[in-house]
DNA sequence: TCCATGTTTGACCAAATGGTCCAAGTTCGA
DNA sequence: TCGAACTTGGACCATTTGGTCAAACATGGA
């Protein structure tokens, strides 16, 4: 803390206005972390002390149990102390990482953005329509099977209407999805892709592969496997991407 | 209340015992509620005086008010007295009715359940396959159009890991589920589909038609659009049952 | 009309929870 | 080695919230 003794006048609880106050830096925030998806240049990489260094570990088990809870219970079901329980540390402290759970909950989306990101952005028109669909397929799969959470995460921020992501998805999601149409586009005019509408060819490959990690319970309960089983991982790869690809019609 | 005087005794507050004494109960009831679809029999629907009719219409007006509140916020997020302003009553009259957030949580569930379960079970074997698949997707699109609260409760539900629900997905949605797996495997034998998976195929298409209720958010930042527009509906069911009967591959 | 029964609510309670504070360590550079 | 800055957690506080209760209020059947 840089002045504590600032402080000494109690502050005011924060209440509803907090959110609206804070949802500008938010916002902002979220923008930046999503706009430097895949260029992984670590800027602020200098050499650490061995303090910082440990510093740095421990801030990353913090997020990494924070999205673990935060990705069963939720925002409003977490609660601090079983963060800071995850982490194994006290709750005070975890406060003293993060200043509140709020802002702990962003730095949580804001780590999963890159993750989530990235499979649609290596979709590019080099590659032979078939090949890159069933290579992104195979990527968001991936993600469901290795990051179940962060889709989850990510799932639970969209049932809720999105208040956080919304800036997110309005300008650098936005300006990939756009991208990607006109890639798609481009494999339709040049006859290399059946008349398909590709906002919704990439709507579609999201659900379809978002879905088990989402529902994974489902899933869990009605096939009884999980996309660990590397079986149940391999004959799910194969059959949406037949199914993008062919379809289910005889041929 | 049949008998206020025994209750004279301040009862111990439930704590996390509560959710498993209880979820014996909870489970007979939403899995009885979920093998009574399809019969709208209305076995005591006697008449009722006005009194217990007004009751009725009070008690659907909770359950409404409750579903827009719990689909939005989730269990956890949402409280009592939300719902209770939502349905225009006081938060202890609302406890009248049931006698918990958890029961009323239930309640909601239970009702949804009917309406989550119909589309798949209105999927025969008389039908063209074709036919029959264009139809379980014209009617899963148009319950995440007409009523994506429930979709997006259901989802909620999933994420948390299911517990309420599983029951019901190991018992009267799994003999649904094979049922349905059934039938369509047996239209591959009959030459009448190509070689797809049957579990994929119904997880694919539940996938593809729920993504629009659950992501509206993003479909709305990404495409500008929601099903309530009759265009973009059309659009998308014609975009989704292209998809799963021919796929994106040019013939 | 009258009252037994069902309905409604304001006041209240106790637990849970987000967050603060301070005093006691710990670390690291000078 | 020494002190300034950084960490840590126990105690504490204020608010929120699920749930209870008793008393007032409707209502419909005898």
């Amino acid at each position: 803390m840089t002045d504590p003794a600032t402080k000494t006048v109690k502050a005011p609880r924060k209440t509803a206005a907090k959110a609206a106050a804070k949802s500008g830096q938010v916002a902002r925030k979220l923008v930046k972390a999503a706009q430097t998806v895949g260029d992984d240049s670590p800027v602020d990489n200098f050499p650490k002390g061995r303090r910082a260094q440990a510093g740095e570990v421990r801030k990353a088990a913090i997020l990494k149990a924070a999205l673990a809870v935060f990705a069963r219970q939720g925002l409003d079901g977490a609660s601090v102390e079983a963060i800071a329980q995850a982490a194994g540390i006290s709750k005070a402290n975890l406060l003293y990482y993060h200043p509140s759970k709020e802002a702990l909950y962003v730095a949580v989306l804001e780590q999963g953005l890159s993750l989530w990101l990235a499979p649609l952005s290596r979709f590019t028109a080099e590659e032979d329509p078939a090949d890159a669909i069933a290579a992104l397929i195979g990527a968001k799969l991936a993600m469901s099977r290795d990051h179940p959470e962060v889709s989850r995460l990510f799932a639970l921020e969209m049932l809720r209407g999105a208040p956080l992501l919304k800036p997110v998805l309005a300008g650098p999601l936005r300006a990939v999805f756009d991208a990607k149409c006109a890639v798609i586009g481009a494999w339709i005019d040049g006859g290399k892709l059946g008349r398909v509408d590709p906002p919704h060819l990439i709507f579609s490959i999201w659900a379809l592969t978002q879905h088990y990690a989402d529902f994974a319970a489902q899933v869990r309960a009605l096939a009884g496997k999980s996309l660990s089983d590397k079986a149940f991982m391999d004959e799910t790869q194969e059959a949406l991407t037949a199914l993008v690809l062919d379809g289910v019609r005889p041929r």
